[in-house]
RNA sequence: GGAUGAGUUCCCGAGUGGUUAAAGGGGGCAGACUGUAAAUCUGCUGCGCGAGCUACGGUGGUUCGAAUCCACCCUCAUCCA
């Protein structure tokens, strides 16, 4: 099987520009290609981690990797798929982020030996001069084109700053400064990068009338038409200091029926035929695809022992068995307890449970609280500090929230 | 630069002097049902044990009392230049 047919049994291919042309670059390991990281978080996320992913996939098949981080772009922000304004960074933020990305990166991507590349686009997007860049690539956009690209378009209502629309144009250039100093001839990014990459394509054509190529990956979107790798209180990190390793596990084991397949085809390295056979299975059996999912993806992005960890604790936890010693764990100290005691609402702040004690009661009251597999019914329970003591004390909020504090 | 309109709690959005911690919806959380799924139904959804405190773009002011009235400022949109 072709790299090509590869990624398109995974679903991973979105739009291109040039079918025939891209399936023989890909195929034969002649693509020299870039994938564009904005350094907006101090962290990758899913959606990077899927960048990540196809950049490796294309590694394996014999083609060169070019991870472009945005230090030059990343202080403009990108406009598309947002209905507001980014707010602005600061440098001091986009180089710590960046520090970040590369860290996380290396650990993912083969960069030894030339086999791939990182480069910052800082280093020739902030040199440019204004009048110079306008004369220079200013004549080959279009403004009227610009207008109808859907990233601009959702955003005629709400406004768009001038600094924002200038995002396509750093984008493009990055693609022409690419393509002439290292040879570049293709540009990967997710689907909604589409206009922008193809503002790329444009400009290389217009100025140097050769051709070059982009490929779109299709978004990560449950069944309900959401982005993937979101909670509640943000996204799914890739740094286990953000989202732990549990967490990560957790929310992969919680996908939707109906969301497994497509995860385990666009985000896992199993073999095809593995996955097809798991087609098959419905019902309650798809829990098992699930741990599966969860096990393989945070192999991937953990590691194997992290991954046996949160597999172990989570069964522990939901099944009974396997060991308890990986659940989320809170270390609390004397001083946190008042009289050698503590109150419920306080023990679950500490822990991290709830955002505030008026949360905490509120959960109690509503029979949400479990505490060393005692439901807790009245919130003024006080927690005496042996329960506190050795093995610590379980606590568990909700169905599936599970927590482990102990003093010392 | 001119004219008009807008900024409300996580989001959308009602409210236009006290009865407003602020309708309604979404989201989220909890309970029931389940398979750590979805759908459905029920409850909760600023902080505080409480007295109470903090909130309606910002700063001042009027008033016994302001999200609501006044002044100035900031931000955004629309039209005109």
């Amino acid at each position: 099987m072709t790299i090509y047919d590869e990624l398109k049994a995974r679903g991973l291919i979105a739009q291109m520009t040039d079918e025939e042309e891209i399936k023989e670059l890909i195929n034969n390991g002649k693509a020299t290609f870039y994938i564009g990281f904005d350094p907006t978080a101090d962290s990758l996320h899913v959606g990077h981690f899927m960048a990540l992913c196809l950049m490796k996939r294309l590694q394996m098949a014999g083609n060169k990797p070019i991870a472009l981080l945005g230090g030059g772009t990343g202080m403009i922000g990108d406009p598309s798929g947002r209905s507001d304004m980014r707010s602005m960074m600061t440098v001091e933020t986009i180089d710590h982020n960046i520090a970040c990305f590369k860290k996380q990166m290396e650990r993912f991507i083969d960069f030894s030996d030339g086999k791939a590349l990182m480069v910052n686009n800082a280093d020739w997007l902030l040199k440019l001069n204004y009048v110079e860049l306008l004369r220079d690539v200013g004549a080959c956009f279009s403004v009227n084109n610009m207008l109808r690209a859907e990233c601009y378009k959702q955003r005629m209502e709400k406004g768009l700053s001038f600094l924002e629309f200038n995002y396509m144009i750093m984008q493009s250039y990055d693609f022409y400064a690419l393509y002439q100093n290292y040879g570049c001839n293709m540009q990967f990014g997710g689907d909604d990068q589409w206009s922008n990459m193809l503002g790329g394509t444009d400009l290389i054509r217009r100025k140097l009338g050769e051709n070059a190529y982009a490929m779109t990956i299709t978004l990560l979107m449950n069944s309900e038409g959401k982005k993937m790798g979101k909670t509640q209180s943000g996204a799914v990190w890739l740094d286990p200091e953000k989202t732990s390793p549990y967490e990560f596990y957790q929310y992969w084991r919680n996908v939707g029926d109906e969301d497994v397949l497509k995860c385990l085809r666009m985000l896992t390295f199993l073999p095809l035929e593995q996955i097809d056979e798991m087609d098959k299975w419905e019902g309650s059996q798809l829990n098992e695809a699930k741990n599966i999912l969860a096990y393989e993806l945070t192999k991937l992005v953990h590691g194997e022992e992290e991954a046996e960890k949160a597999r172990n604790a989570a069964k522990a936890l939901f099944v009974g068995g396997g060991d308890l010693e990986h659940m989320p764990t809170t270390n609390l100290t004397d001083e946190d307890l008042t009289d050698g005691t503590i109150t419920v609402p306080e023990l679950m702040l500490k822990c991290g449970l709830v955002p505030s004690k008026k949360e905490a009661r509120r959960l109690v009251e509503q029979g949400g609280v479990e505490m060393g597999g005692e439901k807790i019914t009245d919130p003024n329970t006080v927690i005496p500090a042996d329960k506190l003591a050795g093995e610590g004390l379980m606590i568990k909020k909700g169905k599936k929230v599970f927590h482990r504090a102990i003093l010392g």
